[in-house]
DNA sequence: TTGTTCCGTTAAGATCTCTTCAAATTGAAC
DNA sequence: GTTCAATTTGAAGAGATCTTAACGGAACAA
């Protein structure tokens, strides 16, 4: 689970305090700003997963923030509040915020709809694209691509690779790699693992017969590695 | 604008009137379940573009329901709630709700609620017209042209088009497909998938045999893909 | 050296999956 | 009821993938 990184901005230090603490123990970090300029600074330069906006600002009002934010930055924004009214709550909605809560409110709601929040948006774009020198893989689109040139791979062979990238730098054992992508019934036939193991080096490796990624462990089964240069 | 149609779940017949008027008013289309069982059956039949959902229904809990739709809905949930602990929420914005509205609850939130559920799942998509080389699909009024002849598409193709169009790159399962064409119920109707690819490719492609939009990826599903020329 | 074991490679046939066409069925509009 | 369009079902052939088996090489021990 990667941390996921939140900016605070409230003027307030003690719910700047209170928030530091109770995201920190729930694995998030953090960054702060204090008033309207510096949030807005602060956003646009660490690109924070999600930001908690406090609507009563010194320098400047908090809808007027949100909208700023709004013309550029697409993650979840959760708006904090003194006011209840029904007119604030609507406005800062109708302006691109994501939630509401209005202060003083419960730590553990605050955290569970910080989850949701970061769940609805991360969830869809969340693109994960490995790269190894020359070897890239895209595991949400089922992508792989060698010196930018898409490698068309089977089913099976894209799942033994997945595998793989998945457990990198680790032995996978013989029986592992057949029961994971063949199933269960399949712990015998070593035979399918070398001919897709030979497949796959076809298709991934620049040198086929000096593997630089699919190395071979003798009488165990194989590893995936990633030499740096 | 398209008119969105929700789906409200809730057995006081004083709420859902409430509901009903209130989201008229506001160009939401609406469809009503009274229990559970009906909740589950109806969001299954006519895939509503949002759920309202009372945690309080007499045949089952909320809760239940709630992890039942996520098994395969992706959409947003709101909760409709008598009660106010903490527990509850925290129990059902963690179990994919999206939002949580303690009854009585002021119809103006609910609006900007709802209004900010539907942006962040919708917002993908808010080029009016996209056009790929001699392609060209307009989302919003549902037109397809080719080399700017208009092409007559059936509902399901057009469903089936435009769900490849927000995923585009991406491979998408047989099984992905059917659930969000068809309805969970039809996983295993494949051929229904393979006569309407086919048709598709008819009608879009320059070459069906050669398809250049929509691609097989054999034994998993299919991709549509934009070659830039 | 010889034998043994494990691994890599190849290719042909078997099997699974996809495409295509067409007929049957459904459902909505009149 | 009739008509028409859309969907569903079925079936044949084409295509892609998997399975199997045969062979050669490498590593190692006797």
């Amino acid at each position: 689970m990667s941390k996921h990184e939140l900016l605070i901005i409230d003027d307030e230090a003690q719910i700047r305090k209170l928030l530091e603490i109770t995201l920190h123990t729930n694995d998030f970090k953090t960054k702060e700003a204090v008033d309207a300029k510096s949030g807005l600074i602060m956003a646009a330069t660490c690109h924070p997963d999600l930001i908690l906006l406090d609507i009563g600002l010194p320098d400047e009002s908090g809808h007027v923030v949100l909208r700023k934010l709004r013309e550029w930055y697409t993650k979840p924004i959760i708006i904090l509040s003194a006011h209840s009214s029904e007119d604030d709550i609507v406005k800062a909605l109708d302006n691109g915020a994501n939630d509401y809560l209005v202060k003083p409110f419960r730590t553990g709601e605050l955290l569970a709809r910080i989850r949701s929040s970061l769940r609805t948006t991360t969830s869809e774009i969340q693109k994960e694209i490995l790269k190894y020198n020359d070897l890239q893989i895209d595991l949400t689109n089922r992508i792989v691509k060698k010196n930018n040139d898409v490698v068309k791979l089977t089913s099976t062979e894209y799942n033994l690779l997945a595998l793989f990238v998945k457990n990198e730098g680790r032995v996978l054992t013989h029986s592992y790699l057949l029961r994971e992508v063949w199933g269960p019934g399949y712990l015998d036939q070593l035979q399918y693992l070398r001919v897709f193991i030979a497949q796959l080096r076809k298709k991934i490796e620049t040198e086929p017969n000096h593997p630089e990624f699919i190395l071979t462990e003798s009488g165990v089964g194989y590893r995936f590695v990633i030499k740096e240069k």
